[in-house]
DNA sequence: TGAAATGTTGGGGCG
DNA sequence: ACGCCCCAACATTTC
């Protein structure tokens, strides 16, 4: 009974943690230990505010395990030269990690193994991407057949919830780097990095704001949503602690929790998507839809991306993400149909956005909901299903919190006007303080245009596939 | 987990 | 009373 390895990677969490447990099973001490992988750290991927979220976990997850008797061990490099540096150092026998899906991940990890002793442990999700198979062992590309499987396996249950380990031994005198300056957190910043934080949040949403959550997740204002995405990003959260919350919460009959429950399966239906089909992280999963025309225009992704397009509801939603690194899931339908419809730019830049500003941003889900918004994904919306943005605006925002919040140049435009301000007269403009074109963009595409543009250009790549 | 275009129905105004 | 038209309101089809 030696030493072995926790290779931290998406699990900042002490508790239901099946990779740390593994670890402490097979060994008499555990090195914790998080390796700043400049490959993802740098990579066009990644922004300053899911890095800042990261820190702050690690920083919460070092005083969790302080107060067990251990401590984090943070290096830099290449993981598998640093791990094979620390197996030098410390004569550990095993390393133990919750196994990941995205292309990345899984090439880091078979460069590990190649040489080190790597055990894989499941985690990410609670059901592995092996595990919901069709009759003949085929791979799911439709979420409603998926999900009924999924739901149908033997269902997580509160007493397999792992505890977290009371003492972890940690060999002393290891060396670690200092994590890099803990980041100043915006004022008023959403999310609080750390496991506890995790745990309270989920305790707060299905005490009280799940049983709404049927209908409330759908309003723009409200804050009606889970708001664990971050959590579970970074495993601050087990999947199948999530699961388990859901399912508990449903049995004291709260409608919204089995549609939440379905949310959870809908991110491991993409997770299972990512690992089947790894070719979906550079293009689209449909390949009859692989030839669309798009037409690019920097100037026009430049004004989607500063929320500067003249559709209020998709520049509150735009501005929102650049301000708080997060953005409503039904703004982010809105705004990924816009993107790659209106204004016929590639999905990927949309995605590849979205992952520089999200805390949450992670490979399986961001592509899965990319691709599924325009149109080329599996199980996705048709390709003539294109969202007008006015009537989402009316419909989710019908009060205008939303988008005068986000957009303070219409805070004093009149309802009946906000989701399509061009149309107020100059007068109203006036008294407003917002004049069209000045103070606030015209919208840079008209919609019935866009819309028409839009169908013909998506169905000359069918017709050329 | 759309929206627009087109079709159908039925009430009311009107000659 | 009756036919005709208009047009909401709703349903269906199409993109």
């Amino acid at each position: 009974m030696g030493t072995a390895i926790w290779w931290i990677r998406r699990d900042l969490r002490l508790s239901d943690n099946q990779a740390l447990h593994a670890a402490l099973d097979s060994a008499a001490r555990v090195l914790p230990v998080f390796i700043l992988d400049p490959a993802l750290w740098n990579s066009p991927y990644t922004g300053e505010k899911r890095r800042a979220f990261l820190l702050g976990g690690l920083r919460a997850l070092d005083a969790d395990l302080r107060a067990r008797g251990s401590r984090l061990i943070v290096r830099q490099g290449r993981p598998d030269e640093e791990l094979a540096r620390l197996r030098d150092e410390t004569g550990a026998e095993a390393i133990f990690a919750e196994a990941d899906v995205s292309p990345y991940a899984r090439r880091r990890d078979a460069r590990v193994a190649a040489h080190l002793p790597l055990r894989l442990i499941g985690g990410l999700t609670v059901r592995p991407p092996e595990a919901v198979r069709k009759q003949d062992g085929g791979v799911y590309t439709v979420y409603t057949p998926y999900s009924r499987v999924w739901r149908a396996l033997p269902l997580p249950d509160a007493r397999e919830l792992l505890p977290t380990p009371e003492h972890i031994p940690t060999p002393p005198d290891v060396h670690s780097l200092a994590l890099p300056d803990a980041p100043v957190l915006p004022e008023g910043a959403l999310f609080i990095p750390g496991e506890a934080e995790a745990q309270r949040r989920l305790q707060a949403f299905v005490a009280d704001r799940i049983a709404s959550y049927a209908t409330g997740r759908d309003m723009l204002a409200l804050a009606g949503t889970s708001g664990l995405s971050p959590y579970l990003r970074f495993g601050m959260l087990s999947a199948r602690q999530a699961a388990v919350a859901a399912l508990t919460a449903r049995d004291d009959t709260y409608a919204g929790a089995d549609i939440w429950l379905s949310e959870l399966i809908w991110r491991e239906f993409y997770m299972s998507v990512l690992y089947h089909f790894p070719n979906v992280h550079r293009e689209s999963f449909r390949e009859d839809l692989r030839s669309i025309a798009w037409d690019n225009n920097v100037d026009a992704f430049a004004a989607w991306q500063a929320g500067r397009t003249g559709y209020p509801v998709v520049d509150a939603a735009m501005r929102q993400l650049l301000a708080t690194g997060w953005m409503h899931n039904r703004a982010r339908m809105i705004v990924a149909s816009f993107l790659a419809k209106h204004l016929l730019i590639d999905w990927r830049w949309g995605e590849r956005h979205f992952m520089r500003h999200l805390i949450d941003g992670d490979p399986a889900a961001n592509n899965g909901g990319w691709q599924w918004s325009v149109g080329t994904g599996t199980d996705a919306a048709p390709y003539f299903r294109i969202f007008n943005p006015v009537l989402q605006g009316e419909k989710y925002d019908p009060h205008g919190d939303y988008v005068r919040r986000w957009v303070p140049e219409l805070a004093r435009a009149p309802l009946a006007h906000l989701h399509h301000p061009w149309t107020m007269p100059a007068d109203v403009q006036r008294v407003a303080g917002c004049i069209i074109g000045v103070d606030y963009p015209a919208p840079i595409v008209e919609h019935a245009w866009a819309r028409q543009r839009a169908l013909r250009v998506y169905k000359n790549a069918k017709r050329e596939a």
